[in-house]
DNA sequence: TAAAAATTTTAGACAAAGCTAAATCTTTCA
DNA sequence: TGAAAGATTTAGCTTTGTCTAAAATTTTTA
């Protein structure tokens, strides 16, 4: 039976060690859940001592296996619910997120797998995350980052990395969101940046920072 | 901002006093909440401090205005996550009560809200208790116990007053639920059972000890 | 009505989770 | 390479909420 405080931890360890493989700090964690090293390494002795992290002294720490696993399914929690609110119960991006927060620590597996059918077994959550499955696995498809696609390819954005409101402001002023259809033009390897077309729309050029932050499906075939 | 203990004690309070106008004491509360008489004290005077409920050492207490409040806003939203689980996720009576016991401590008016529009403003839960509405009152409406129901008047079962698996288990097997219609045919003074009648079935008995546990509505006329 | 029984309160401990300040490692760079 | 600077850990304290055992109070009953 995991508390509050430390299922947060391991969704924040989670959360850090998606940027890389390196192990996580008590800083990086500090900053993350608003909190002080310290308090970090005291609750990291007990999730050591609990097996869900391997911990050397100064060194950092890394998931176990079951701290990953565990991980996931708030994780997975959290995210049926953001759909839920979004879809059901008429909640906005920006309201979504802290009420989630506290229903993914209701602990009621029953609850969970209800809610996954009650939304009919959802890939992706409003802001286009995929949602571990049942066991925790993260169901791969086939998304990959906009720098990826070929000239003159047509694709659609399934996930949009940076979810900051700067970022989202921008993508509604060029008319991007999630499904959206875009065609690339030309691409011009000196900044790195990519000439595009969404329909209906006349063409854009989209920087590097921008398409590092867009994943999309390419068109079939 | 009550913490999940403070709303447990105000909550086991309320539906401690609603069996009487007496003051309620630690014994019960400890009973009622799997706790002991010792810790009870404590969180009284804690609650106390805050204004939630009156207390007189040695004398009992009752809750303020203020923790009636925020007791049936707990209880409000208890009674709507039921009634969702119930009605939209599939669950039984018997599956329902735990879950709902950690979803009443979601902290968000917003959410509560929009279940209760999602669930188009019900009045009752799945058990047929009221529902306290958005200010914490209870609509109050036309429902009686059985036994205040005149001979051979017809009435319609609206609330379950006592809800355990016995009780429930008895009223299967006598082919009595929610709506279900009941017709006073007799009522025998000496031992206060009446003789009534369900469409489709043969009469039945009820005892004192039933008719005390099913509330009713009169037929309109 | 006074002693026994029951209930309630206090006192002292404990665990979880957080904090500050001080001590201890690592890393950096002059 | 050997101080500084920076990061991490430890030590000690705080709050919330619980418990047991002992003391105080109320209720019961003989």
């Amino acid at each position: 039976m995991e508390t509050h405080a430390e299922e947060d931890y391991l969704k924040a360890i989670y959360s850090i060690s998606e940027n890389g493989p390196a192990a996580v700090s008590t800083k990086e964690v500090a900053e993350y859940i608003n909190s002080k090293p310290s308090s970090v390494t005291d609750m990291i002795q007990r999730l050591s001592a609990k097996k869900l992290v391997d911990y050397k002294k100064y060194k950092g720490f890394t998931l176990t296996k079951k701290g990953k696993e565990k991980a996931l399914l708030i994780i997975r929690k959290h995210r049926l619910w953001e759909l839920f609110l979004v879809e059901h119960l008429n909640f906005s991006w920006s309201e979504v997120h802290e009420v989630a927060e506290q229903l993914e620590h209701v602990s009621s597996p029953l609850l969970v797998n209800r809610l996954d059918a009650f939304l009919n077994y959802p890939v992706r959550d409003p802001h286009g995350d995929i949602i571990p499955d049942i066991n925790g696995n993260l169901r791969d498809d086939d998304t990959i980052v906009l720098t990826e696609v070929p000239n003159k390819k047509t694709c659609f954005v399934t996930w949009i990395k940076d979810s900051s409101s700067e970022f989202l402001t921008y993508l509604d002023q060029v008319n991007i969101g999630l499904d959206t259809e875009i065609k690339i033009l030309e691409s011009y390897p000196y900044d790195r940046s990519i000439k595009v077309k969404i329909p209906r729309k006349s063409a854009i050029t989209l920087s590097e920072k921008v398409c590092k932050n867009l994943y999309v499906r390419l068109n079939e075939n």
